[in-house]
RNA sequence: GGGCGAUUAACUCAGCGGUAGAGUGCUACCUUCACACGGUAGAAGUCACUGGUUCAAUCCCAGUAUCGCCCA
C-alpha cells in the first residue's frame, strides 16, 4: 500500500515520472524468443522535420491503445517506432535554415558539405517528434528505433532497388513526369495538389497553310504553343473532316504541323473541338503524340522558363504566356478568351504550379505488384477497416501509373546505379559495379554514380519489413513479420499503405500486415481544417499542459469514430478529464478500505450488491473485447466509461458504504473483496486508454492483487462472471430507489425527509427480488421502513403513488401530501402512460401484426400492454383517493 | 465530370428493421462523511425531404436538397 493519494488529480505530478519508469525499466522492450504469440504494429515513420500535431496524437493514442490492449492480453506486443527522411522536406528545411543564417546555400557548399549540413540538422532538431510521444504515453519500443537512412535500412532500399531491377519491374526511361520548377526535380503523381482556379480559355486562329481557311484551337495554355507538334480534330467532325491531312503554318514559328483526326483526345462538345498537341507539355498531348509519331519540343528549362531560342527566351511561363497571347493578338489571330475554371497541378512542398516535363528518370513497374496487392484484400489476407474504404483502394490500384521514383535533390538514398560508356550497372555498392564493369570489358575507373535520391516512399514501403531486418533473415523478422496493424489516417492510404503492401508482398510473399485501419482526419471545434493560416492549430502538447495526456488520449479515442473526421473539443477533453478525477477520487475512497483486504475476504459468501458489481464487470469486459475485435475503440471507451462513473461509482460505492462502515465483519470482508475486484477491473481495462493515471492508481490495490509492478504488464481482465439474478434484483433495486427520488423531487420533499415506503409485486414468490430494493431504499433514499407486500385492490389513502417495470412504490405523505402538486404530478403519469398505451393497442389491433411478427415481439408487446394497463389502472385509482383526500 | 461520405436533442456525435441514446450545455434542488473537475431530479428530437419495400422504417431501396472529402 502506498501513501494516501493527493486530494487532487495532477497529471503534471504523474506523468513523466511514470514514463521515465516505465522506460528505463525495459517495459515496452519486445523480446522475439518469447514464446506468447507476437502482435505488431510499426509506426507510420513520421517525417523527420516534423513535430507533433493532433492527428500524430490521434495515430499515438489508437496504436498505444491497441497494443497495450494485446500486451495485456497475453501477447509480445512489438509497437517499433521511427522516422523518415522526408527528403524534399528536410532538404527545405535546412536550406531555408542556411538562408536565415546568411550561411552559405546549398550549391555553394557542394553535395557533401550539404549533406554533412543535413545530418548536423537531424542530430540537433530530429528527435523532437520522439519526445512528444513520451510525453503522450506511447509504448513503444525505443530499442529498435529506426531511421529510413540508417545503414542497415540503407542496405535493404539498396537491395530491394537491385532485385527489382534484376526482376525488370525497375527501369530508366524518358518520360513526361511531374516537374517542380520551385524544388527542380521529379514528383509522384501523389505529390502533385489539384487545385480549383478560374484560368481563361484562349481560342486561337492557326491558318491553314495555302489557304484563307483558319482552324481556331481553344487551350487553358497558350504559351505552350511553342511546342505545338500538332493539331488534333474529332475524325467524326463534319466541321473538320475535310482538313484532315493538312497542314497548320504555326503562328510565331517558322514551323508547319500536321492537322490529325484523334476521337481520344478531342471532346466534340468542348471548346471549338480543334486541340492544339504539345506532347512534351500534357500527358494527354503525349499520348496523343505517341499515336500519331509526332515530334516532341521541350520549350521549357528546368525553372520553366522558355528555353527556345527567339524573342521568348529566358522569359518564365507566366510572362511568356502574356507575351504570346500579345503578339497573336497583334496579328490578329486570338479569337478570344472566356473565363474557365479547371484545376492546376501544385507542387505539395513549394507551393510551385507543377510542369510536366520530358525528362530521364527510374520508374518502378506498378501493375504487377498492384494486382497482388489487390488479391490480398480480395483474399481476405488483408482487410482494410472500416471497410468502405476498400472501394478506394481498388479504384486507385486498378488506375495505377508506374511510379516515378528518382528525385533530383541530394538528401535520401542515392540511387545505387553507374553509368560508363553507355551502359548501366545496377549493384548493391560501389565495388559490386565496379566488378561488373570490369567484367564488362570497362575500366571501372569510368563509373559515374546516378546523381539523384530516390523518392522517400520508396523506402517508407520497405519500413515494415527493413525495419525488421529484411534482408538478413533475423529473429525478429521471424517472430514479428508480417505485422499485424497498419494504423494511419485515410489521406495516407496511398502515400505509403499502398507501397508497403505492394513491397512487402513482392519481397516476402506475404502481405505485410492483416489489417489496415484507418482513422479520419482531426478538425478544429467547428470542422475546420486546422491550418496555419487560419489560426486554428491545437497543438497538442498544450492540451497535454492544461489537461493531461491521459484525458487527450481518451478524448481523441472516444471522439473518433472509424473512418470519421474529429471534430476536437476542448469541452469534451476537459470532460474526460473530470471523469479521470472522478476514478482519482473512486481510488481515493477505496484506499481507505483496501488496506485491510486479505484474501480469505473472497471466501466469505458474496451478496446481490457484491455479485451485481462483479457481473457488471464481467459484462464490460465482454464489451471491450467485443469491441476491439471490431476496431471500435470508442465503444469499448464508452463501455468503460460507463461502468467507471455510472455503475460502479454512482451505485456500487454508494451501495458498499454502509457495509463497509457499520456492516458485520462478513459484510465487511464481502463488500472490500468486490470494491477491491471492480476497482482492480475498471483500472485494467482502462489503461490501454489512460496509462498514466491508471498506473498511478494501481498501487492502490493490495498487493496480492497486483500481478506485476506496473499495470502495463498485468492482465487486462480478471476473473468475474455474470450473474442475471442479482442483476435483476440491482436492477429492480434501482428502480425503485429512481422512484422514490424522482417522487420526492416533484413533490417538493426533501431528499433525506425520512419516509414509510411499500413496495408491491403482483405474486407472493416475486417478493424475495425486492430484499436488495429494501435496503438500497433505506441506505440511499432516506426510506425509514420498507414494507414488502403483494399488490391489492385496497390501496392507503395519503400515500403517492409511482409505478416502474413491475413494482409500485408507495410513500406515505401523510400530513405531507400537497394535493395539488400531486394531482399534476398523476395527471402527467396517467397521459405518458396512455400514450405508450395507445401505441401498444395500436399494434395489437393490426391483425397482420400478430399474424407475421415473429412470436417473441408480439409477445413482448403483449406483456408491454398489460404493464401500461396495470399501471393505468394504480395511477388513476391513486388520483381518485386523492380527490376523495381533499374533500 | 466520376466516386465516397454526412444530414439524429441547443452543440458534438453514437446507434440501426420492433420501447430514440451518450457527452457537453440548459433548468431546479443539494456545499451529506471519495469527488462542486461533484450529487440528485428534470426539460429537450416530424432521426434533412419525397416516394418505395415491409406486419413494422431513423435504420433497407430509389430519388431530391444541402454540406464535406477524394479522384480526374
Amino acid at each position: 500500500m502506498t501513501a494516501e493519494l493527493p486530494k487532487r488529480y495532477d497529471p503534471a505530478d504523474i506523468e513523466r515520472v511514470l514514463y521515465d519508469s516505465w522506460e528505463s525499466q525495459g517495459h515496452f522492450v519486445a523480446d522475439p524468443e518469447s514464446d506468447k504469440p507476437a502482435y505488431t504494429i510499426v509506426l507510420p515513420p513520421p517525417n523527420v522535420t516534423g513535430s507533433l500535431h493532433v492527428g500524430h496524437a490521434l495515430t499515438a493514442a489508437v496504436q498505444d491503445t491497441l497494443i497495450r490492449f494485446k500486451r495485456m492480453t497475453g501477447h509480445e506486443a512489438l509497437w517499433l517506432p521511427g522516422t523518415d527522411h522526408a527528403g524534399i522536406a528536410t532538404q527545405m528545411v535546412v536550406e531555408r535554415d542556411l538562408a536565415r543564417r546568411g550561411e552559405p546555400g546549398r550549391e555553394e557548399l557542394g553535395r557533401e558539405s550539404f549533406l554533412d549540413k543535413v545530418w548536423d540538422w537531424k542530430a540537433t532538431n530530429g528527435s523532437r517528434i520522439q519526445e512528444q510521444h513520451r510525453v503522450l504515453g506511447a509504448s513503444l519500443d525505443w530499442s529498435r528505433e529506426r531511421f529510413t537512412l540508417d545503414d542497415g535500412f540503407s542496405k535493404a532500399v539498396a537491395e530491394a532497388f537491385v532485385q527489382l531491377y534484376e526482376q525488370g519491374l525497375l527501369y530508366r526511361a524518358e518520360r513526361l513526369i511531374n516537374w517542380s520548377p520551385g524544388l527542380k526535380t521529379s514528383l509522384s503523381d501523389l505529390e502533385v495538389d489539384h487545385r480549383d482556379s478560374t484560368g481563361s480559355l484562349w481560342h486561337l486562329a492557326y491558318p491553314v497553310s495555302g489557304t484563307e481557311e483558319h482552324l481556331v484551337v481553344a487551350t487553358t495554355r497558350p504559351e505552350t504553343m511553342l511546342g505545338d507538334t500538332a493539331v488534333a480534330v474529332h475524325p467524326e467532325d463534319p466541321r473538320y473532316a475535310h482538313l484532315i491531312g493538312q497542314t497548320i503554318d504555326l503562328p510565331l514559328t517558322d514551323r508547319q504541323i500536321p492537322i490529325v483526326g484523334d476521337a481520344i483526345l478531342v471532346d466534340l462538345e468542348f471548346g471549338t473541338g480543334a486541340v492544339k498537341v504539345t506532347p512534351a507539355h500534357d500527358f494527354n498531348d503525349f499520348e496523343t503524340g505517341k499515336r500519331h509519331n509526332l515530334p516532341m519540343i521541350n520549350i521549357l528549362d528546368e525553372g520553366a522558363h522558355v528555353s527556345l531560342d527567339g524573342p521568348y527566351h529566358g522569359l518564365h511561363v507566366d510572362d511568356a504566356r502574356r507575351a504570346v497571347v500579345a503578339d497573336l493578338d497583334a496579328l490578329g489571330l486570338l479569337v478570344k478568351i472566356e473565363d474557365h475554371a479547371h484545376s492546376v497541378g501544385h507542387c505539395q512542398r513549394s507551393g510551385a504550379v507543377v510542369e510536366p516535363r520530358l525528362s530521364l528518370q527510374w520508374f518502378v513497374s506498378t501493375k504487377p505488384m498492384a494486382e497482388k496487392a489487390m488479391h490480398a484484400t480480395r483474399s481476405g489476407e488483408t482487410q482494410i477497416v472500416p471497410k468502405r474504404f476498400e472501394a478506394t483502394w481498388y479504384h486507385w490500384m486498378e488506375n495505377i501509373q508506374d511510379w516515378c521514383v528518382s528525385r533530383q535533390l541530394w538528401w535520401g538514398h542515392r540511387i545505387p546505379a553507374w553509368y560508363a560508356q553507355g551502359q548501366v550497372f545496377v549493384a548493391r555498392s560501389e565495388e559490386e559495379a565496379r566488378a561488373q564493369a570490369t567484367a564488362a570489358g570497362i575500366n571501372p575507373d569510368e563509373l559515374e554514380q546516378d546523381h539523384d535520391v530516390l523518392d522517400t516512399w520508396f523506402s517508407s514501403g520497405l519500413w515494415p519489413m527493413g525495419t525488421l531486418g529484411w534482408p538478413e533473415k533475423t529473429a525478429s523478422l521471424d517472430k514479428f513479420y508480417p505485422t499485424d496493424v497498419l494504423e494511419t489516417g485515410h489521406d495516407i492510404l496511398f502515400f505509403w499503405v499502398a507501397r508497403m503492401m505492394m513491397m512487402g508482398i513482392h519481397f516476402t510473399g506475404k502481405a505485410p500486415f492483416h489489417t489496415i485501419f484507418l482513422h479520419g482526419m482531426v478538425r478544429d471545434e467547428h470542422g475546420q481544417k486546422m491550418s496555419k493560416t487560419k489560426e486554428n492549430v491545437i497543438d497538442p502538447v498544450d492540451i497535454t499542459n492544461e489537461y493531461g495526456a491521459d484525458a487527450l488520449r481518451l478524448g481523441l479515442l472516444l471522439m473518433a469514430a472509424p473512418g470519421r473526421d474529429i471534430k476536437l473539443s476542448i469541452k469534451r477533453i476537459e470532460g474526460y478529464r473530470n471523469f479521470l478525477t472522478k476514478v482519482w477520487n473512486a481510488t481515493r475512497f477505496a484506499q481507505t478500505y483496501l488496506g485491510d483486504c486479505k484474501p480469505s475476504d473472497w471466501e466469505v459468501a458474496a451478496g446481490a450488491t457484491e455479485q451485481w458489481i462483479r457481473s457488471r464487470l464481467a459484462a464490460t469486459q465482454e464489451t471491450v473485447k467485443e469491441a476491439f475485435d471490431a476496431y471500435r475503440l470508442d465503444e469499448a471507451g464508452h463501455a468503460i466509461y460507463h461502468f467507471v462513473w455510472h455503475e460502479l461509482c454512482d451505485w456500487y460505492i454508494e451501495l458498499a458504504k454502509r457495509p463497509l462502515r457499520d456492516g458485520t465483519p462478513d459484510e465487511r470482508a464481502a463488500a472490500r473483496a468486490a470494491l477491491a475486484d471492480a476497482l482492480s477491473g475498471a483500472l485494467r481495462l482502462l489503461h490501454p486508454f489512460c496509462p498514466f493515471v491508471t498506473d498511478a492508481l494501481w498501487p492502490a490495490l493490495p498487493a496480492f492483487m497486483r500481478e506485476s509492478e506496473t499495470l502495463g504488464r498485468a492482465n487486462l481482465n480478471i476473473d468475474v462472471n455474470r450473474n442475471l439474478a442479482s442483476e435483476a434484483q440491482i436492477g429492480l433495486a434501482i428502480e425503485a430507489v429512481g422512484l422514490l427520488r424522482g417522487l420526492r423531487s416533484q413533490m417538493g420533499i426533501r431528499q433525506r425527509e425520512p419516509l414509510a415506503i411499500k413496495l408491491q409485486v403482483t405474486t407472493a414468490d416475486e417478493l424475495p427480488n425486492l430484499d436488495a430494493a429494501a435496503q438500497l431504499l433505506v441506505d440511499l433514499a432516506s426510506a425509514q421502513e420498507v414494507a414488502l407486500e403483494v399488490r391489492s385492490t385496497d390501496q392507503p389513502r395519503g400515500w403517492a403513488v409511482a409505478t416502474g417495470e413491475g413494482l409500485t412504490l408507495l410513500a406515505n405523505l401523510a400530513g405531507k401530501v400537497d394535493v395539488a402538486a400531486e394531482t399534476t404530478r398523476l395527471t402527467a403519469e396517467i397521459s405518458k402512460n396512455e400514450k405508450e398505451l395507445g401505441k401498444c393497442r395500436g399494434k395489437l389491433g393490426n391483425a397482420r401484426f400478430v399474424e407475421r411478427a415473429p412470436e417473441a415481439v408480439v409477445a413482448e408487446e403483449r406483456r408491454r400492454l398489460s404493464e401500461f394497463e396495470r399501471r393505468g389502472v394504480e395511477l388513476k385509482s391513486a388520483l381518485e383517493r386523492l380527490a376523495e383526500l381533499e374533500l
